[in-house]
DNA sequence: TACACTTTTGCATACGTATGCAAATGTTCC
DNA sequence: GGAACATTTGCATACGTATGCAAAAGTGTA
């Protein structure tokens, strides 16, 4: 009895209509910007709501004008910072639009599928698949109900689903020709997971760097992008008799990993007696203790470009496949021995561009 | 005109009755547990409802039941990957309990009274801050409309909010009592925001431990969580004439960075020149190249009670701040000087019990 | 078969908002 | 002042679902 607080329900535009004394139609366009409704009814229109502490209906809204304003982001994990660093930046330049995330995890290693039947029930306006995709029925549906779908660090070999990646091959091919220049002869690569997209092509590169040069040797384990995974894959590739002189980890959140594994369990001197190189330019890379040397994935871009893909296809309702590839950066660290040349130095950062 | 798919709208529960032959009610039941339907007329809708694809409109039930299941989280920042953690683990419980995350970030250093507008225009079911708080007239308007708070890893002065956090304060003190036992004789403490409860109670607890063995002097510079920040913070305290032997970072996540400072641009060796403790035990704490003796928050448990208290809630109708404080345990690794006694081995980890 | 009782069904309505349409009001110009 | 037009307003309806209520159908007993 004491202090319970009678639950009061929200405050709906009727009730504001009748304290200002107009129509809830008029309500309803106070609150539309360009909508029909003279200054001064507006005003007090507010005036009222204000007073009441109005909020409009978000939800009663959607079921009006089939627009929720939500967009579903499936972030396969998050274990990797990379990941909270596109999210932030996709909280950031979404609700610069006025759009909100409903935020969905846990996908490693399967497609989104599951989830799918969830996200179409709350009728969102787009869907951001990071690090996982949908099965092609279901993608298929999304183009058919006319939502927009973006692949975020990933593509699907049918290319009917819009994707941003950064150019994964170049960027392993850069990796690649910087090796080489090193003069290393031997090399390693420590995959993600196989299947991924993302995965295959940075080896893809890696593999036409190396190949250009006449070497086909390589050593391959696989870290499936996750910390133990990569050091098991660390410690069967540092093992081996002779071991890989350069060591390629698909990532740089495998490659702390890696680099663990060499320096604590096998005493190796990083670079001088192992050089590996990474991929993403994460946090952990930038940070002296690793210094990798590494190919950045420019999130800002990467997920400008996410966004104005939704945004276009939200607002012409023209849903077609988009495939956007940012080039990457080759900034150069400590953690692989350095090249004679095709090392610059630009706006405090040591780029390698042969 | 080619290509060209005509946008098809959702299929609805009239639709699908039709197509079965039976009312709209009839439908709704159907998908609703325990609802008055025989079997045979439930599987019939079912088999139409699969059969046109049809899928209940999550946004339209919420019309009417006055319960999203959507719960908003706001997450101060996700640059301390503590809070990825404790998101993937969030998504996890809630998503076993058909709840949905609606994601809110960037309000580090300050309240969430900018979102809040957002958040209720979406009728959550309820509301999570992590490292954010709501100024109290806020919080008060959550009470009386019956939406669940708990702050989680905060708590504010006004105890009228929900909250979860760890033990803060002891174990502030056990990292104390640590390094006291590790016979150091001056202290630093590299605080986070100073305006948080987080921070303020780990250094009471702190400051406890070292008054009771009457050591009054700590220096003091602050971090604010960030790392840039904490670095500076580092560089500071280490160019002291004479600086601390022992220093408490408020978390892991700067105190790598500290840790960064000390090797690569004061040459110091961690634990012989200098002991660092941490807490939170997050990711890099782990990480043999730093090794940090942390006291753990235990986010599983955090999570579980943070959901408890929201789902109670929400069932009962019946708000009333409930505050939870976890115990966390000092694990001890290579950071600081160990203790003559008290370090005890337990499932592979050595914890510190004095 | 008739009755009482239980289960199932459909009807009608409500949730809170946006919007086409026609009526009402305001403005301009002769 | 009045016609012609522009702006503003309210009415009515629609969005897709859940649910109280009464009618209908089913079940069991005598």
């Amino acid at each position: 009895m004491d202090g319970g607080v009678t639950k009061r329900s929200p405050v709906t535009s009727s009730q504001v209509a009748d304290h200002a004394g107009v129509s809830q139609s008029a309500v309803s366009r106070a609150f539309t910007p360009g909508a029909s409704i003279s200054p001064k009814t507006r005003a007090r229109v507010l005036a009222s709501a204000k007073a009441l502490g109005y909020r409009p209906n978000a939800i009663a809204r959607t079921l009006i004008t089939n627009r929720s304003r939500i967009i579903a982001v499936v972030m396969a994990y998050l274990e990797n910072l990379f990941y909270p660093d596109v999210l932030e930046e996709l909280g950031r330049r979404l609700a610069a639009e006025n759009y909100h995330v409903l935020l969905f995890t846990g996908f490693k290693d399967r497609d989104s599928d599951p989830v799918f039947d969830q996200i179409m029930q709350y009728r969102v306006d787009g869907i951001i698949l990071a690090s996982t995709s949908l099965s092609s029925e279901l993608s298929e549906e999304c183009m058919v109900a006319g939502i927009p779908v973006v692949l975020f660090n990933r593509t699907t070999e049918r290319d009917e689903t819009s994707s941003v990646t950064t150019q994964n091959r170049e960027g392993g091919k850069l990796l690649g020709q910087f090796l080489l220049a090193g003069g290393h002869r031997s090399y390693g690569y420590i995959a993600g997971l196989e299947n991924s997209s993302t995965n295959r092509d940075r080896l893809t590169g890696f593999r036409e760097a190396l190949s250009a040069a006449g070497i086909v040797d390589l050593e391959i384990r696989t870290g499936n992008f996750s910390r133990v995974d990569a050091e098991a894959a660390a410690r069967e590739m540092l093992s081996l008799p002779n071991r890989p002189e350069a060591i390629f980890v698909a990532n740089d959140h495998m490659a702390v990993a890696v680099m663990d594994v060499a320096r604590y369990e096998y005493g190796l001197s990083i670079s001088r007696d192992l050089s590996i190189v990474g991929f993403d330019n994460v946090g952990p890379a930038r940070w002296p203790s690793y210094g990798i040397t590494t190919v950045t994935q420019p999130i800002r871009q990467m997920v400008e470009a996410t966004v104005d893909i939704l945004m276009d296809q939200i607002a012409s309702g023209e849903i077609e496949a988009i495939h956007k590839a940012i080039p990457g950066e080759l900034i150069v660290r400590e953690s692989a021995r350095l090249p004679a040349t095709g090392i610059i130095e630009t706006n405090g950062y040591r780029v390698y561009r042969p």
